[in-house]
DNA sequence: GTCTATATACGGATAGAC
DNA sequence: GTCTATCCGTATATAGAC
């Protein structure tokens, strides 16, 4: 935001840094990352670290505040708007949240691991709490509900489900791997599949 | 095993490090865990922990290794039992693991975030590869499948399915509670009500 | 087996030259 | 802004008395 008016399109070192740090963090954690590992990898000097962001710290809440806007703010978006129906905003959310994890698969392992170890960390970003459960898009679903187009289910045993079949498969990455027959290129061919498949799925249940 | 012929039931020194370091490592992770709190935890002196696990990381090793054939001991018992059905398998296995996931939640998160770190770790103890995919209990579901009981799927994709609606919410439990309206016994009511809800919901996705 | 004291290494952060 | 050299706290691990 600052420095951002240089006509070329080397990454900064600041930028560097960032990208360096984003990579190690969301690929090991917080406490297992060295800042030296990220001076190395992002190329520039341990030293040049503490002048631009002040500590490890800093840094690190730096890059887990952008994952969790960037990760919010489709949601936000889409789950609030008014003018689109239940339906629209199920098949867009799956769409866009599985598009986004397939170029950035650490991301859910990376926010969910470490809210663990400091769930305050939430509030900040999401000021709101109940995002979800007093969305649109929920109440969308009471209504499809109350109408007899679905049949009751608690709001948080949606939820669970939704994002359970969503996002679980990129956290769980490694050992379904190795329990099925996966190997990297079928992962993302199902993946994709899922993109058609879960809509269709969640309604599957909402009818049981 | 070696020295358990104390007739008195008190914890072993030894056992009472390890209560420690479970509780920790599954908390925080092996980088962020201390072994100065292991041994406070435990009530011992830090010497002790080196006295009798070697190191920091041979303790690691041992907790991971329980943890796993811990969790891997049901499933490989019940996927292979051909005195079942597939759906005594479906109803048992999403039966026994929230139970016992509700009793030490912490499981699922530990494992599958320190196997991103070291994805290694599971072939030793999990030494056959394609445990799930090869099992009795995916050929069940395929003989189904072809006498036309369930429609086709792919058995990943069950895999998925199956695990996501299972483990996910243990994973995910600060986020969904924040995002919905959940405390902390809402949420364990939940996870009971999905005891009998998730297999009702597979065969609907079967269905599908 | 259990403790206190300590060796040793490592990681985060800064001083100061350029 | 960027580097090298270094300080200093902290964490693992061990020595050695009891």
């Amino acid at each position: 935001m600052a420095k951002k008016d240089s006509k070329i399109l080397d990454k900064s070192t600041e930028e560097k840094i960032k990208s360096a740090a984003r990579l190690l963090f969301q690929q090991k954690g917080f406490a297992a990352t060295r800042t030296r590992d990220i001076a190395q990898e992002s190329g520039i000097n341990l030293a040049l670290l503490n002048y631009y962001f002040r500590s490890k710290e800093k840094l690190f809440e730096l890059i887990m505040m952008e994952a969790l806007t960037g990760f919010f703010a489709v949601l936000k978006s889409v789950i609030n708007d008014s003018n689109s129906s239940f339906e629209d905003k199920l098949d867009l959310l799956v769409e866009t949240y599985i598009t986004r994890l397939l170029v950035n698969e650490d991301i859910p392992m990376f926010i969910l691991s470490e809210i663990r170890s400091n769930p305050k960390a939430l509030l900040k970003v999401i000021n709101a709490e109940r995002l979800m459960i007093d969305s649109v898009f929920i109440h969308q679903l009471q209504k499809q509900i109350e109408a007899g187009v679905y049949k009751p289910i608690h709001p948080n045993h949606f939820l669970m489900n939704f994002m359970g079949l969503t996002v679980f498969p990129f956290v769980a990455k490694p050992m379904i791997l190795h329990l099925g027959d996966g190997n990297e290129t079928e992962f993302r061919k199902h993946l994709e599949e899922r993109k058609r498949l879960i809509p269709i799925w969640i309604k599957a249940l909402l009818n049981t």
